[in-house]
DNA sequence: CTGTCGATTAACCAAGTGGTTAATTGATGG
DNA sequence: CCATCAATTAACCACTTGGTTAATCGACAG
């Protein structure tokens, strides 16, 4: 099913797990190879292979042949979309507009009935 | 394991769906029940509960009981971490400058033998 | 009390993930 | 030629995930 799935999906998935944050701040620092990158796990080859894979699955590294070694770099367009996307959030965690609102809301609910709630949801009848 | 997974990797892991970040999109809309949430998909009722309850888990979503009904609200303080993670990875993705250092180093390598390569990675010796 | 409605839980399934060890491939050097 | 080294592939394992259907729970309305 993640092979079907949506660049933005397959992008954080590939974020959602430490070993493989660690290893693209890792080569943010510079190219390395495979061996050099997993080097600081405690962790078998063939399982840093597979976070390698999973990473250049969704773009974020590419990896070039040297001779015995494959040369690791970063491919960071993934994450500017990714944090494109989150972008799109900031003004909810900016400012206390929010946080104030809904305190205003709860503290006139904890006082009222059944006070209406704020506008966009559809209203509920209550047959 | 996804249980004791650090907060980020649980955040990446939320955003990971297209149908869980849908979700999210309607909510920055305003809250809405749960019923509400799930019409726009062709899905079954337990299955956006489970999506709920991953979002939930994220912390990106709040839900409180009215009645019959579940209001759902966002939450979106973990994304400002998420955010704040790939922020730091900017100016990899701004500016032409790696792309041309890489567009150097490869026509470099294409015209010598044996091509030192950028700085950070430690000399392997060939023995 | 009973039926209904919103939502969740239970039980199950197919597929994916993250890890292992063992075997394999390719390039290097004695 | 042969041993070695970097890395990957193969085969396997435990566990998670995203979905299903059926059953359950709690709040209302008659």
């Amino acid at each position: 099913m993640a092979n079907t799935e949506d660049p933005l999906s397959i992008t954080f998935a590939a974020l959602a797990d430490p070993t493989r944050r660690a290893i693209l701040t890792r080569l943010a620092r510079g190219e390395a190879t495979v061996g050099e990158l997993g080097e600081p796990f405690e962790m078998s080859a063939p399982a840093i292979s597979k976070h390698l894979r999973v990473l250049e699955g969704a773009g974020l590294i590419a990896r070039e042949v040297d001779a015995r070694w494959r040369i690791c770099r970063l491919r960071p367009e993934p994450m500017h979309d990714a944090h494109d996307w989150l972008e799109a959030y900031r003004r909810h965690w900016e400012g206390n507009l929010d946080r104030l609102v809904e305190f205003v809301e709860r503290t006139h609910r904890a006082k009222a009935a059944k006070p209406a709630r704020s506008a966009p949801r559809a209203p509920r009848k209550k047959p």
